[in-house]
DNA sequence: TTGTATGCGTTATCAA
DNA sequence: TTGATAACGCATACAA
């Protein structure tokens, strides 16, 4: 039996192969390609020609195997399609594509359960670092994620108490901050609607019940909230329904731009006057607020730039050095338009 | 030194701690996890037990360099936010959340040159399927998805000449159809606006241009398109462009929905009426197209049920029945709205 | 700076 | 149906 012809390997080229051809040992064409400095020039010429000869790419499942490490780093977001989670997602890829890092993404439908299964699938292939989206994962999650022996960052949101760390907001300053800038502008009845209800939602309804109450301006019937997954369609049902319970609406905090959207839509249909009788204001600041006639006033959150940052502070970990504030609050930006502009 | 305690793994329990548990062989409890019915009823309960006790979890990356192939699909899509791709995503996530494969997702952004440089990162692992969007791949990149040893599905279009296997649905036609219809409902001057125009939007452009063309009704001045990325603002900025260069515009085909919500806000803005001055028809039909005030005609895609089918298709391959018909249309439909209800 | 021996956790091979 | 043995391709530990 010959030795340089595997019998089971689909006859790709191996490591052993680059070394021969180079004339080194296996371990110096290990070096060369993962810290090409600890090999002199020469070699390192010598097996890069090899390598390119034989087009050569390593086997990341061999190199995991072999380091007890995987290059990868498992992002867990709640919905692929929510465009809040999709820009967070397309920050991390994009802070991840140049290194050796791939990406290992689960949809956990905004469940727990699906979270901990998950959690438990990704920390078997021993991660590199482990991304997850939100600060309310169950105490089975947290186990995992303590036990995880990678770098943890926590997105969206902030909170007293990191499992690791954490980049985000205060969605309950962020609703807060909405709903007091409606009642700067005068409006009084403002409503709430809001689809979904994760506990990010549930914090900007919190921040929106502060805001009001402080004001003395709080009524629960002026709250319509639904655990449906939220879309345009439902916004401008939810708005139906709100209208419905208190006709003498004269604003929304909305506890999305899809939500906003769709009640901007319907006070078009039923020729209400926005912002002369109807205020809206949204969140997460989508392209389209902007460009929406009236323009719809909305929470502007940096979504990319936390996929970024946990992806910069993911790495700084891995490379020994935390940061020292494990808890990055990247704010939000109240951007004022003409659906509040009374 | 015992054996039984490796040195460099974290401590986890291994399949042969499983074994030594349950009393029988290492490649017992292999067989009993991958394929039960080779198993005997008694020794599949104990193993069974032992794995229970012992929170084993099987190495992924294990398993793949032994059986040289990982369970992983790999997906290829030109972007991450654009909720098209999002949706074919999503249609795979859920396909495959119950099997026990993995997804690799990697994001080209509309380059030809990134998908090779994926698509060769992707090939190290020896994924059991790969699923790549679009039908214009490089001759590098066909040249590597042939080579891949695994089942490969081209999604979103359909062609005459499949790598393997594709699922998509024609958007020439879908082009075509979306002008027809502008055309039978009277309008005359119809331009075509476009961004990004990726080859599916160049088809589209295609199919408006045929359509005109039959109708003796083209002229390239009707045609307005940007390489730029698209979303509702670029709608707006060129909808005013095309307006600008041809007064009598009387109607617009929108590369997709993000564009028509741009033309339909500048409708409202200008007071230009909808559907009595200017017909409008979108791509995709996003769910806002039917909020919309007026609601927008659109083709209807089924993105997510590319996804699924894809997923349908790869695993049909890899379990050895290749579906007879290679190319899979899934069509489209053309929903009429009150944006061409002249 | 470079190489040797060995182990990583699993599955394929082949024999019992 | 079950098991012993030998890969799989690479990296760690240690020696030179």
């Amino acid at each position: 039996m010959l030795k340089a012809r595997s019998r089971r390997g689909g006859g790709r080229p191996t490591i052993a192969d680059v070394a021969r051809l180079a004339g080194v040992g296996a371990i110096t064409v290990s070096r060369a390609l993962r810290e090409p400095g600890r090999v002199s020039e020469e070699l390192r010429r010598q097996i890069e020609a090899a390598v390119e000869e034989l087009g050569y790419v390593p086997d990341p499942n061999a190199r995991a195997l072999a380091s007890a490490r995987a290059e990868v780093f498992g992002v867990l977001v709640p919905s692929l399609t929510n465009n809040v989670f999709a820009e967070v997602v397309r920050g991390i890829y994009d802070s991840l594509s140049d290194g050796p890092f791939r990406i290992q993404l689960g949809n956990t439908h905004y469940s727990g359960l699906e979270e901990e299964r998950l959690l438990q699938l990704f920390g078997s292939q021993r991660p590199a670092a482990l991304i997850v989206a939100g600060i309310d994962q169950t105490p089975a999650s947290r186990n995992l994620l303590q036990n995880a022996g990678c770098p943890v960052v926590q997105v969206m949101e902030i909170g007293p108490d990191p499992v690791d760390m954490m980049v985000g907001f205060s969605h309950l300053d962020g609703g807060r901050r909405a709903t007091e800038h409606l009642i700067e502008a005068g409006y009084r009845r403002i409503g709430f609607i809001g689809a979904r209800m994760d506990p990010r939602s549930q914090r900007r309804l919190a921040g929106y019940r502060a805001a009001m109450q402080k004001a003395c301006l709080f009524d629960p019937r002026l709250v319509t909230t639904t655990p449906v997954p939220s879309s345009v369609t439902l916004g401008r049902e939810l708005f139906r329904d709100a209208l419905a319970k208190m006709p003498t609406l004269d604003g929304v905090f909305c506890n999305n731009d899809d939500i906003a959207l769709g009640v901007l839509f319907e006070c078009h249909r039923a020729s209400i006057s926005v912002p002369t009788t109807i205020g809206i204001v949204g969140f997460n600041d989508l392209d389209m607020m902007e460009v929406a006639f009236p323009s719809i006033t909305s929470i502007r959150t940096p979504r990319y730039e936390i996929g970024r940052r946990a992806v910069a502070m993911a790495l700084a970990a891995i490379a020994g050095n935390r940061p020292q504030e494990r808890v990055a609050d990247l704010g939000f930006e109240l951007k004022r338009r003409e659906s509040t502009a009374r």
